[in-house]
RNA sequence: GGGGCUGUGGUGUAGCACGGUUAACACACCUGUCUGUCACACAGGAGAUCGCGGGUUCAAGUCCCGUCAGCCCCGCCA
């Protein structure tokens, strides 16, 4: 660069700047040789300024800019112009000047890239991953990169303002039960041992609390080895929260604060507070999931009682099993083609269910492969119930598991707005409470906990812990936003007998408990304070923000479907003598 | 572990259901002309044996089997 030096981004200049000199370095957008004249769209992290090279600027500038490419990086000197009158162009920031060139230095050639540095195309995530710098360089991508760091400074500063200290927690840590897949890490100095990445800083934050911080929080790496999603990579960020003394209101309102404020920063979006709060069991029935999308309503009714003595032999089997009919009534039923019924039953059988039944109930009366089978009393206690008109389409789903009817319920209701044409908009934030502690793991033959062995059972419900478990309510609570899972928390058990009898429970033994949470349980016998927390997906609420709808679209270098970076190769096999110093022999 | 979609010059696609000369189009790229363009324009040019392997056939981008990669989903994700 010699003795040039930069004076300023290309995209910061303006009207006002007439006049000025300037020296700008940056990448080559694309050049335009008119023979006589030629123009250069010169590109930085700030945008995009044309340059103007010319026999009557400068000829010896205006020689050396013909031969220039994309994606060259270049350094100019400059006077900033404004644009003669009827050549402005208002789809650039920068579009009233331009710069007029009488130097240029070549700092760097390129090879012509794989794909247009552009958001116009389309292309090949396998191309783009390969080449992720190059794809970093988009426009989108610069966006989103910046709106990350956007978010995680305006959480730490929010957070810090709130009392809460950021404070780090180790990498190499100790495999735990429960849970996900450990990444595992071969120690060399003990031969035979492993440290674990943490799937999340769970106990250490709680450690903090214990050891006096009051308020902790992290935006922290995470590390979970299972198959991915869209928006679930198996590293991936969280803003992870503790804090001493709270009730689960203070814990609402901090979070609350913060997310609602980060939208305000970054979106300029009003969110009304506080958000909605909605019980576990309530959201499987209405949504039929634990993370509802409430953009749509559709909401999911159940009518068993309309069939207590029904002649449809499938409803009244699954009655008197104990077993639920639910429906979802469809306003406006005739978008519904027979194909798009069809495929709603199948749906409906992809996630376990028997069949789904519709009604279609017009003036002429109700059409439906069922209909002969309906009572006049049926039907008008249907209509009663559910307020159904003409038109109306109601899906009905019946099942003796109430879990299973839930879940494909809840599925077939997330497949309606695509076919019914709903334009899902907004952003609709919930709070989901009253999560069981405890579920039954069919395949393990034991209880697992909902959430982590760490979090509490509501005081009333302790005593459920010895007669009945799985009744045993949590002080859980997760923050749904468009059916997404933004993060989630409860209030810690900071008792050791209780969190003991929650490890009995879970069928950890003595033993074991002893060696995997020995030192949670010695810490919170030295005077551990009633704590909780809650940890947000940051990748995922960088996504919402962004309005992506993949993770991969707001992590500089993402792993694809297989867990690989595409650019650097990872994972890939080592040397012998690496393994022989890890103690390590490789089987395959 | 399972289901689905995709793979054709550098990029994005067409061609494939119905097998048949030199695989088409746009953009990018290269050369040239051009003093107000900004998706510059115009003229010319180079570039793909169709993800890979096998099979059927006189003949395969096209049909069949397998395989690899990417994506979406189920399982899994305290």
């Amino acid at each position: 660069m010699g003795d040039w030096k930069r004076t300023c981004y290309c995209a910061e200049l303006e009207e006002k700047d007439v006049g000025k000199r300037v020296t700008l370095m940056g990448w080559v957008n694309r050049e335009r040789d008119h023979g006589g004249l030629t123009f250069i769209d010169l590109r930085d992290r700030s945008g995009i300024v044309q340059l103007v090279f010319g026999p009557d600027i400068d000829p010896h500038a205006h020689e050396k800019a013909k031969k220039v490419r994309s994606e060259y990086v270049i350094a100019v000197r400059g006077e900033v112009k404004r644009r003669p009158l009827g050549t402005e162009n208002p789809a650039l920031k920068t579009g009233n000047i331009e710069i007029w060139c009488y130097e240029i230095k070549v700092l760097n050639v390129a090879q012509t890239p794989p794909f247009p540095i552009s958001d116009d195309e389309e292309v090949d995530e396998n191309v783009r991953l390969k080449y992720r710098y190059l794809d970093l360089r988009r426009p989108k991508m610069q966006r989103n990169i910046i709106l990350r760091h956007k978010a995680a400074l305006w959480v730490r500063n929010f957070l810090s303002s709130q009392g809460f200290l950021e404070i780090e927690t180790p990498f190499l840590t100790k495999s735990t039960p429960e849970g996900a897949r450990d990444y595992l890490v071969p120690s060399r100095v003990n031969p035979g041992c492993f440290y674990a990445l943490p799937q999340s800083p769970q106990l250490f934050k709680q450690i903090f609390m214990i050891s006096g911080f009051d308020r902790y929080f992290q935006i922290v790496r995470c590390f979970r080895d299972e198959d991915l999603r869209a928006d679930r990579q198996p590293e991936f960020t969280q803003i992870d929260m503790e804090m001493s003394f709270p009730t689960e209101e203070d814990i609402f309102d901090i979070s609350e604060r913060m997310i609602t404020g980060l939208f305000k920063e970054l979106l300029d979006v009003d969110i009304d507070r506080p958000f909605p709060r909605v019980s576990y069991r309530e959201a499987m029935l209405k949504y039929g999931s634990d993370k509802p999308d409430t953009r749509f309503g559709l909401e999911i009714s159940d009518i068993t009682n309309v069939f207590k003595d029904t002649k449809i032999k499938v409803f009244r089997d699954v009655v008197e099993k104990g077993g639920s009919i639910r429906a979802i009534k469809v306003p406006q039923g005739q978008k519904l083609s027979r194909k798009d019924l069809d495929e709603l039953v199948e749906v409906a059988r992809s996630f376990g269910a028997k069949g789904l039944a519709w009604f279609a109930f017009t003036s002429d009366g109700i059409k439906s492969p069922l209909a002969k089978f309906l009572s006049e009393g049926e039907i008008n206690a249907l209509r009663e119930l559910l307020s159904i008109e003409n038109g109306d389409i109601l899906l009905v789903g019946a099942d003796e598991n109430e879990e299973v009817l839930a879940e494909y319920m809840g599925r077939v209701r997330l497949s309606l707005p695509a076919r019914l044409g709903i334009n899902l908009q907004g952003y609709k934030f919930l709070w989901i409470v009253d999560f069981p502690l405890l579920q039954w793991n069919e395949e393990e033959n034991r209880y697992e906990a909902v959430h982590h062995p760490f979090t509490s059972p509501k005081e009333e419900d302790i005593p459920l812990l010895d007669t009945d478990p799985l009744k045993v309510r949590a002080r859980a609570y997760d923050m749904v936003l468009n059916g997404i899972e933004l993060g989630g928390g409860s209030i810690r058990i900071h008792s050791s007998e209780l969190q003991s009898k929650v490890f009995k429970l879970l069928n950890i033994g003595e033993e074991e408990a002893k060696e995997k949470f020995g030192f949670l349980l010695e810490a919170l016998s030295y005077g551990a304070p009633p704590h909780g927390g809650i940890a947000f997906g940051f990748d995922r609420l960088v996504m919402l923000l962004a309005g992506e709808d993949s993770i991969r679209d707001v992590i500089a270098f993402p792993k694809t479907q297989k867990a690989v970076c595409l650019m650097t190769g990872a994972p890939s096999p080592v040397t012998a003598k690496q393994l022989k110093e890890l103690h390590i022999e490789v089987k395959l």
